[in-house]
DNA sequence: GCGACAG
DNA sequence: ATCTTGTCGC
């Protein structure tokens, strides 16, 4: 039981002409949903360190929830040469339950609205290895906010109809309600709207938000937002929610973070054949 | 034409 | 993303 795509028409084909690939993003766009339909409640995801408890203060929690703790995966890629190395890690409760990566060749530079058909490939292979059904996946990069509402966590979200979250380290498009310039205390989420850069939906959409899941307490450095927005059956308010539920100390979420190191300890045996 | 642009 | 030394701060 291994993750392969319940909609193979919607496998990010590198071989495809720009144009079709943008006609492929609306295709994709169409058809995501961008509302909760998952099976957990971020309240009910726990970071390393805090298992779940019996009191009543975790309101939105289940019995079920406690019973079955959630599975969050989180995905990374690295590169060597022309070959894209692609991880992901499973956590649950913060700890690790399995780590697959795959390595693809790339067959198409990095384009700005694009990176799903330079990136997909080895992300899929990838998946096809894995044999855990994460309720949840934190892909890096952009989900809805995008040109066309289908940046990279949206196109695997659909293609394997799977609950993902984009969470990229800056703004591809769109208007962020208050400036980003400024420092902002942990916890705070500014929404990004749809502006003229976003196409397929009407401006002042909100389509995600830049999120600060860590500050610095008082000095004069600090430290930038994430921006985190919905990729599949998930709304922009959870997405930042599940981001939160995540951050244990550091700028990104576990599970993203975790598959980060993966990426590069995968990437050093692919320079390294011999371990 | 110019600017902007996840990883 | 990747190439990289030093440096600031807890």
């Amino acid at each position: 039981m291994t993750m392969d795509p319940v909609r193979p028409d919607f496998i990010p084909d590198p071989s495809l002409s720009q144009a079709e690939m943008e006609a492929l993003q609306r295709d994709i766009a169409e058809v995501a949903r961008f509302e909760d339909d998952l099976d957990v409640s971020p309240a009910a995801i726990a970071s390393a360190g805090d298992a779940p408890d019996d009191d009543q203060t975790t309101l939105s929690a289940s019995t079920d929830d406690t019973t079955n703790p959630p599975l969050v995966a989180g995905v990374d890629q690295a590169f060597v040469d022309d070959r894209a190395v692609s991880a992901i890690v499973v956590l649950r409760n913060g700890e690790v339950i399995e780590r697959v990566s795959a390595v693809e060749r790339t067959e198409i530079p990095y384009i700005p609205g694009l990176l799903s058909f330079r990136e997909g490939g080895a992300i899929l292979a990838a998946f096809a290895e894995l044999e855990a059904d994460p309720d949840v996946v934190l892909v890096d990069g952009s989900g809805r906010i995008h040109f066309r509402e289908a940046g990279l966590a949206t196109h695997i979200g659909i293609t394997l109809d799977v609950p993902t979250v984009g969470v990229a380290k800056s703004l591809l498009c769109g208007a962020p309600e208050q400036s980003l310039d400024e420092t902002y205390p942990e916890g705070t989420r500014i929404p990004i709207a749809a502006d003229d850069s976003v196409e397929t939906c009407p401006d002042g959409t909100v389509i995600g938000h830049a999120l600060q899941t860590r500050q610095y307490d008082s000095p004069n450095r600090y430290i930038n937002p994430l921006i985190v927005s919905p990729g599949h059956r998930v709304s922009a308010s959870t997405a930042a929610d599940i981001v939160e539920a995540t951050a244990d100390g550091y700028k990104l979420p576990e599970p993203t973070r975790v598959a980060d190191s993966y990426a590069d300890e995968a990437k050093a045996a692919v320079n390294n054949p011999s371990e």
